[in-house]
DNA sequence: ATGGGTGCAAATCCTTTGCATCTGC
DNA sequence: GCAGATGCAAAGGATTTGCACCCAT
């Protein structure tokens, strides 16, 4: 599948893998731009948008602003920094039953596709910046 | 604490409040124009961002482009509709034991605030309009 | 008269689009 | 030479800000 990638969407794609910080837009861009410097934005906006109709990446709404981008594409779950905005992985799926979600998908009528959890907290490095 | 708010932000409470539907500013800026014409959306948003500070009301991000917000401020989930991106409140929660959190909290170094299960799929007036 | 709240318009930020050019085949 | 990919600049949508005005105190 991605054998098909053109040099720049493969670069964008190495980026996004490389980095465990889903890195907004405009990361990527930077980050992209030490190995091919005449790269644009809004190229690497267009190559975001294909790389998730492949199903290569996905989009992750938090919040304020702008989108955040993540590599992983397989089913998982996120923590989200309140303080300061970081966005993390969580390395093991939270435990959640099907009984549980297929609760909530009938209860609201939903035909289930996916599902999420999300921590709000404060991560390691806003908790040794202040104790309060 | 809200016997504090003026006219206008007692508009935009009650705008929400009465809304099932999680609307976004410019929607509630609609419907508050309904009884307060003259009011503009640079106060709609400046109202939103205040009662989000005294803890009165959530922002919802999902996906592309604007905020939804949420009157409702105990802890619930989400269902997300990727077909039309209706977004509906799960009215009991899902199941999700304090063990299963707290492991996930721990693994990521995070001091747990809340959290909330999203849930995605397709709504039932999608399910309805095409069966595919 | 003072201070907060407000409307309006301009500014900003993120993202998308138009278009002429470039590239690889 | 053609089709797709690209850079650049302009356009677009959501949100914020500046500022003069208005209103209740």
């Amino acid at each position: 599948m991605e054998e098909i990638l053109h040099t720049n969407a493969r670069a964008v794609l190495e980026v996004l893998r490389a980095s465990q910080r889903h890195p907004t837009a405009f990361e990527v861009y930077e980050s992209v731009r030490l190995t091919r410097p005449r790269i644009g934005l809004a190229t690497v906006y267009r190559i975001l948008h294909q790389l998730m109709e492949q199903g290569l990446i996905k989009e992750l709404a938090y919040g304020s602003g702008c989108s955040r981008y993540d590599a992983c594409t397989r089913r998982h779950d996120h923590a989200f920094c309140t303080e300061c905005g970081a966005l993390l992985d969580i390395p093991q799926d939270v435990q959640l039953s099907n009984k549980a979600l297929q609760v909530a998908a009938h209860s609201t009528g939903f035909e289930l596709g996916s599902y999420e959890v999300r921590i709000y907290g404060r991560c390691t490095t806003c908790q040794s910046r202040r104790s309060e």
